[in-house]
DNA sequence: CACTTGACCTGTCCGC
DNA sequence: TGCGGACAGGTCAAGT
């Protein structure tokens, strides 16, 4: 769902999308969803210009004139997209109240909306989130670095000081853990979800169950390997759409069309043709070639 | 400390 | 055709 490069792919629409532009009125339906108070969404995020847009995790920042920033973590099912007056209009025009169809995601707010920022120019940002794991709020920019979740989040693998030796020193931490889990765990390493980590364990053939002290150094090497071209790739190509994720226009990702093991259960490896299998693995649907990834005992 | 389970949610799919 | 239940998986909190 919304993992490193799809909230990457995200960030760099909102980026071209949303800077310079300022808010004109923000509505939201659920108090979960977007926590502020009015006061500080009419002081803060009301007539704010739109600065810069960046990614820290799976979270985007968009930085605000106002001080502050307005951070969002899309968790399972949210999506950031921005409709131009253009296209809100008209689509206003042919739909009335209804419903988007499937080519029209996200121009229209839908059941899933819980916040529509409106902006100067008569274009339009929702958030929409499905199941409502997801959420949006107003932050001090200088409080954003403080707050838990990123004082204890690990590094970008995309960075260049994502080094080898950065990366084993922090898997070997939780050398006793599954592997699979520790990939999984955003305190080791920033941005990797469900789909990356099966895909980065079958480039590195790797078991998702064995445990990190039973890594060979040869394969922790390609297993660092593997994460930076797997997301690389994956940004690449637009992130993955599994479900329901969209870009900041709305448009689909494509990367899954390229990955290797992920929802590929019953379709024949591409390195040795065995059967991809799914299992389960730190709680989640984990996909493998049992030829490629042995098990370790 | 490692690891699992449950909670948070809603839409979809499967079997009966 | 309807209905209950399993499943999807990011993160946190609680339990083993």
């Amino acid at each position: 769902m919304p993992e490193l490069p799809e909230v990457e792919t995200v960030r760099t629409g909102l980026q071209r999308l949303l800077v310079g532009r300022t808010v004109k009125e923000a509505r939201h339906d659920n108090q979960k969803s977007f926590p502020n108070s009015v006061e500080d969404i009419n002081a803060f995020l009301i007539g704010a210009r739109v600065m810069a847009v960046r990614r820290r995790g799976k979270v985007l920042i968009i930085d605000l004139n106002t001080g502050y920033s307005l951070v969002t973590h899309l968790k399972m099912t949210g999506q950031l997209v921005f409709v131009d007056s253009k296209e809100a209009s008209s689509a206003k025009k042919r739909f009335g109240a209804g419903h988007p169809n499937e080519s029209l995601v996200g121009l229209l707010p839908d059941r899933s909306t819980r916040v529509t920022i409106t902006l100067n120019d008569a274009a339009i940002l929702y958030f929409n989130d499905q199941r409502k794991f997801g959420w949006m709020r107003l932050l001090p920019t200088v409080a954003v670095p403080e707050i838990d979740f990123f004082k204890k989040l690990g590094p970008e693998p995309l960075q260049s000081e994502f080094t080898f030796r950065v990366f084993d020193e922090r898997i070997m931490r939780r050398k006793k853990s599954r592997i699979k889990a520790v990939l999984l765990d955003q305190t080791v390493i920033a941005g990797i979800g469900n789909i990356y980590a099966d895909e980065s364990l079958w480039g590195a053939k790797i078991h998702p169950e064995t445990r990190v002290d039973q890594i060979s150094q040869v394969k922790r090497r390609a297993l660092h390997q593997s994460i930076v071209s797997v997301l690389q790739l994956s940004i690449d190509k637009g992130g993955s759409t599994d479900r329901n994720y969209v870009n900041a226009e709305g448009k689909k990702g494509s990367y899954i069309q390229f990955a290797k093991v992920f929802r590929k259960e019953g379709t024949p490896c591409q390195r040795c043709g065995t059967t991809i299998l799914k299992m389960r693995s730190a709680g989640r649907g984990t996909h493998i070639c049992p030829k490629c990834q042995r098990v370790v005992k």
